[in-house]
RNA sequence: GGCGGCGUAGCCAAGUGGCUAAGGCGGAGGUCUGCAAAACCUCUAUUCAUCGGUUCGAUUCCGAUCGCCGCCUCCA
């Protein structure tokens, strides 16, 4: 069965058939770096990360572009977010934008999300944004005002087609004061005149300005990716205004279909109500990783669909981190057995269950990336393999079954554990106490390999004997 | 007021017009075991918010009601 992706466009799933064969242009919406990101960013970019590792699984040539905001995004007040921000901890604004880049890529480095292939900063990109706005207003489809330059809504009858809005019916300045400068209330900015003690400012044709917030990701998007894109992402509270706003004026600069699926992932919630920067009530993901690991938090956000709304609590957390220890344990078992298993033998058994791990899994992502379907496969996996490796097995049939565990638990969930990385980790020496212990328990000296079991768990790692000899892993 | 989504066991969470409503956590019992843990086996929703309708048959489709959430120019 191929991959069926929901469209927010059609409200429906579709099979998913990119552009050019064999390759995906993919765009999502990146931060606003103006504070640290929190748990809703982390479900934002592990599913978007989900969506291309299993791309990429499926042999797609991947083009991933996530930008950086660091311009133009403001606040009800009208303040820039970045200027605000640099205020705030009293540095200069791309201090602060470097500050929290950095924040952000170290975040979901630990969250075990793959950076994107490019990363383009809004600031970066003002004359590719200029170019957009002077087309538009070469085409009739916006207009300048006083230094500053709006999209003409009433020129693009398509404009709420995304979020099944009509605009003549949305209440006017429901909570910003009408703008005198529009036509239309819902006229969005392209350009904005800069007052002169808004430090962030360019030269324009229309004089000393800034870019509108929603411009960046079109710009951005063509100059990179193409006029048409396969895959754009973000979240559901972008809907409206900003994604519909990309369409406008990219469909409307260039006469081309903009993007051909877009994705919307559901919100974070805490306690039953979203989690934001705005509403102050936000988990940063640095404070969640002192109580969890990367792979606890990826799993847990994995665990429910990337549709639904996810309630952020420690009992649930809890409940998901103990379910991946049985995963985790699978995994070390395989690691183990790959070592001491013999070579003699049949694998028929193996390879079965290899192509059966590999079918089931894949039906389920398939399935518009359903993720808890594919994690509930692998736990029924995870019982058989631990079966199969009780009974007698040889080396290649652990092999076969690794490699297919490792490629779909590993590479494209990313929720086994990560490779210790440097030259040289507490590893051999873990094994050698070990197996000097292995030792003090032929000889019964049940004190000592007691003492030394537990005095390793304090120092947090877990030792566990079997009738096979004992079995060690990191314990956090 | 307009647009959209959700309500499945003690908790988290998939799913389907009809055979036994996945999986995880928790709980109960068992096998194994120096102890501990793990692993394995068995059990743990006559029922899918409520009420109607369509249908031979609905948790699934339609309508209404109740509850919760998001968006309506700030957000991942």
């Amino acid at each position: 069965m191929a991959l069926v992706i929901y469209n927010s466009l059609s409200r429906k799933k579709e099979e998913f058939v990119p552009l050019h064969p064999g390759r995906v242009n993919m765009y999502v919406c990146g931060p606003t770096v103006y504070d640290y990101p929190h748990i809703g960013h982390a479900k934002s970019y592990i599913t978007f990360d989900i969506v291309v590792r299993y791309l990429r699984y499926l042999q797609y040539n991947v083009l991933y572009v996530q930008n950086i905001t660091d311009v133009g995004h403001l606040l009800d007040s009208g303040e820039d977010r970045i200027l605000r921000g640099a205020q705030r901890e009293k540095i200069e604004p791309m201090v602060l934008v470097e500050r929290y880049t950095r924040a952000y890529f170290e975040a979901m480095d630990a969250l075990n999300v793959l950076r994107p292939d490019i990363s383009p900063r809004a600031s970066g990109h003002i004359p590719e944004q200029i170019q957009v706005i002077e087309l538009l207003l070469q085409k009739g489809f916006a207009y300048e005002r006083n230094g500053s330059v709006y999209f003409d809504i009433a020129r693009w009858p398509a404009y709420g087609k995304l979020s099944g809005r009509d605009v003549n019916e949305q209440l006017a300045g429901a909570r910003l004061e009408i703008n005198e400068e529009k036509r239309h209330p819902a006229d969005f900015a392209l350009w904005k005149r800069a007052e002169a003690e808004h430090i962030m400012q360019w030269s324009s044709p229309w004089g000393r300005g800034y870019p509108g917030w929603h411009i960046e990701c079109s710009a951005m998007s063509m100059k990179y990716l193409g006029e048409s894109i396969d895959i754009h992402g973000g979240g559901m509270e972008n809907q409206f205004p900003h994604h519909e706003c990309e369409i406008a004026q990219s469909e409307a600069a260039t006469g081309v279909p903009f993007v051909r699926y877009w994705m919307h992932h559901n919100m974070v919630l805490v306690n039953g109500v979203k989690m934001s920067k705005s509403l102050g009530n936000f988990t940063s993901v640095q404070k969640a990783l002192h109580t969890y690991n990367g792979e606890q938090i990826r799993f847990f956000i994995l665990s429910s669909h990337y549709r639904s709304p996810m309630d952020f609590n420690d009992e649930a957390i809890k409940a998901a981190a103990v379910g991946l220890e049985r995963l985790h344990a699978t995994w070390h078992l395989l690691r183990r057995m790959e070592e001491s298993a013999p070579e003699e033998g049949n694998n028929a058994q193996a390879e079965e269950l290899g192509e059966r791990m590999k079918n089931q899994f894949e039906r389920e992502m398939n399935d518009d990336f359903n993720t808890p379907a594919a994690i509930a496969q692998l736990f029924d996996h995870s019982r058989e393999i631990n079966k199969l490796l009780s009974g007698p097995v040889t080396r290649s049939a652990v092999v076969t079954v690794r490699q297919m565990f490792g490629q779909l638990a590993g590479d494209v969930l990313g929720i086994l554990p990560r490779e210790q990385q440097g030259f040289m980790t507490a590893d051999p020496f873990i094994h050698l106490i070990v197996r000097l212990r292995e030792q003090l328990r032929t000889l019964k000296n049940w004190q000592l390999a007691d003492e030394i079991r537990c005095r390793m768990l304090e120092l947090g790692v877990e030792i566990k004997d079997g009738k096979a000899g004992s079995e060690w892993q990191y314990k956090r």
